[in-house]
DNA sequence: GATGAATGAGCGTTCATTCAT
DNA sequence: TATGAATGAACGCTCATTCAT
């Protein structure tokens, strides 16, 4: 389990009195909130009176908290980066290629499909929104972070000799593309997936072993 | 040269009088202007009023054209497709995989190329908006197209066996990302790029060339 | 038959060129049009829109013949008061009061039924809005004639000598009322409802005969 | 006096802080705005932003009282309903029919009587809109309330047997009508008002006395 | 005179944001 | 700090009216 979603601990790990707990407490009901809106309605879509019913705080608490709808959208995909970092770190420094590409997809695909189960998990049963979106800021980041990755990765010579900033773009869009189909399939499998995206980006369609048919 | 955009010939083949002038130009003028509002701040953000107001002419007068933000847009993007279709359909025909692929990756990256150098070079000289996204609605319909033709050629077994929803979109997000990033580039190098695209298409990272670099 | 409704005869009753021919016409159709929207959606809620659009003719040409709204209303109003000037003007001769009261109030009844069943008429067969409000601009303004006959004649000392205003308003409120309930039955009674209105107004609750049903 | 219109001291028997104390004041003046509004341009006429602009409060800050026009003016009316309730209601018990009708008559006049008075009340001296229809929201209820008990009256066979739905419509058409005319006169003359319009209801005309004159 | 597109004021409503409590 | 009503700009849209053709 790579990511797992904001909890008290991870903001509150110093004595505290009942005031910060209340602070903490509403600190994450608006992420909380923020991050089902984001996912249900998108970026644009959503507003702050969205976030602010969906807690039951009042209006003006929100701007204690936060300034606007980006520094809000911004906290959680920081909160997506940071939690990401460490698996990233450790995938900065092998020299193996292959390795490292495997490692990249392999931790956005585990990243994406825990977020997006605990994400669908936390959704009441009898109350499917037909507008869900499924993207969250914190996927949204954890994208970008992998991608500088890749970029950096290839840029840095680690890669084929070729045109470093298309050999990031085009595994940076089999990533997105095939990580978004992955998360419709049922049940989410995410070594399979990544098995083909790996096998897609150093080795191309002809590379396929073809025997891969969707579970 | 694939497409061109809309012009007032195209329209207006037997210009009458004024009045029927007039009409043709504030229609393209609400066209050009829901282009770039869309490209510059994406559909969701896009307000009706904020083409109206880069037309100059009166609120009223966008609804004597189209009925809705959705409207217009769908022109926009129905004016794309209708330009792309006759490519289109001869790539459908061929049963060379290869050739069919490299085939529809070079047309939509002239189309896209085609668009932007006109989108770009419509916009005044000192006027260069910080926020362009750079997708007009036409590029995004070429798009959709392009890709229902890489789903329907390897769903129908024209291509490897393997996943082929995943092919799909491993193509389609190579596209895309390989597209996007040549439209940065000075000058815009639309075989090379589609060189890249097609190689890492078919083989991957360690296919492509070990000589390519950005021009 | 006490009114008819506008027809060409009436205003160009002179020899006429064509481009006369054409001026009646088109002041009839928005006559007749507005009669229906008036009719259909009360007068504040009808637009010149709405007017316009039944004419089929361009919204401009509106213009050439009324100034607004309220002027083509009371165009309506008038036609509707000058059609009934000459049943009125023999009204206010007489000097026998109960034979004036039962003279006017038939008079009234026999309009209103006359338009009211005009009016449904016009309207094709399928077609029943739900929102008909039923009173045209002519009906208002020939209440307001009759109005006017009964306040003279009974401030004229011509009826029982006691407060005349309040005579006239309580004879008034009777032939509204009574004459509005009559449009609503089938068929519609224009003599029975005459009875009972003058007996009403002359004698009371009291003095009606005990046999009078609804037919 | 059986009505007196909304005050705060009937909504805000508690107050409490200024927020409850500007809520109540504010809900008021929007009350206010509305019948002033609604009586001076008719229902359909008035707009919510009229209504807004005469309170000198923000656009939205209707919007936290009411949601649409028909609200507030349901709210008005509700008013006026509630406040005759308890009057109506000892009148639909007895069965006297002669005391019942005079019952209803005084109570509506007395009530039309206190809301005309406390509403021209209200107004600034100076400011007399010419524009004045004269007839509120709680006014039109009431009038609403009193015709369907003379017509469950009516119906109910406690008058004399005709035909019932007439007699109701002749009567109410005489309360409305001589209603109104009371309401210009000054001083406002409740009973004679309603003495004449008892009268002119059980005997017609001719069983008026023949004394009765304005005062 | 007829046309019908252009105009811009105005409508109902929502929203981010403020600030007195 | 939390509250939640007040604010007023902005939205999508309609309308009466004008005026070049």
């Amino acid at each position: 389990m790579i990511g797992c979603s904001i909890s008290v601990a991870d903001v509150a790990y110093l004595p505290i009195g009942k005031r910060e707990q209340t602070k903490v407490q509403n600190r994450l009901a608006i992420l909380d909130a923020a991050r089902e809106v984001f996912g249900e309605l998108g970026y644009e879509a959503a507003t702050v009176r969205d976030i602010i019913r969906r807690t039951g705080l009042a209006a003006g608490t929100f701007y204690n908290y936060y300034r606007s709808k980006e520094e809000v959208f911004a906290a959680l995909a920081d909160d997506g980066a940071r939690r990401f970092a460490p698996i990233l770190k450790s995938l900065r420094q092998g020299d193996d290629f292959d390795g490292f590409v495997r490692a990249a997809i392999v931790a956005y695909f585990e990243f994406m499909a825990d977020e997006h189960i605990s994400w669908m998990a936390r959704r009441p049963a009898g109350e499917q929104q037909p507008h869900v979106q499924g993207e969250t800021p914190e996927m949204a980041a954890v994208f970008a972070e992998v991608k500088d990755a890749i970029e950096d990765a290839i840029a840095a010579g680690r890669g084929p000799a070729s045109d470093s900033e298309y050999m990031a773009a085009a595994a940076i869009g089999i990533a997105r593309e095939v990580g978004d189909k992955m998360l419709m399939r049922r049940p989410i499998a995410v070594a399979a997936a990544a098995d083909f995206a790996v096998g897609m980006i150093l080795n191309g369609l002809k590379g396929l072993p073809s025997g891969m048919r969707p579970s």
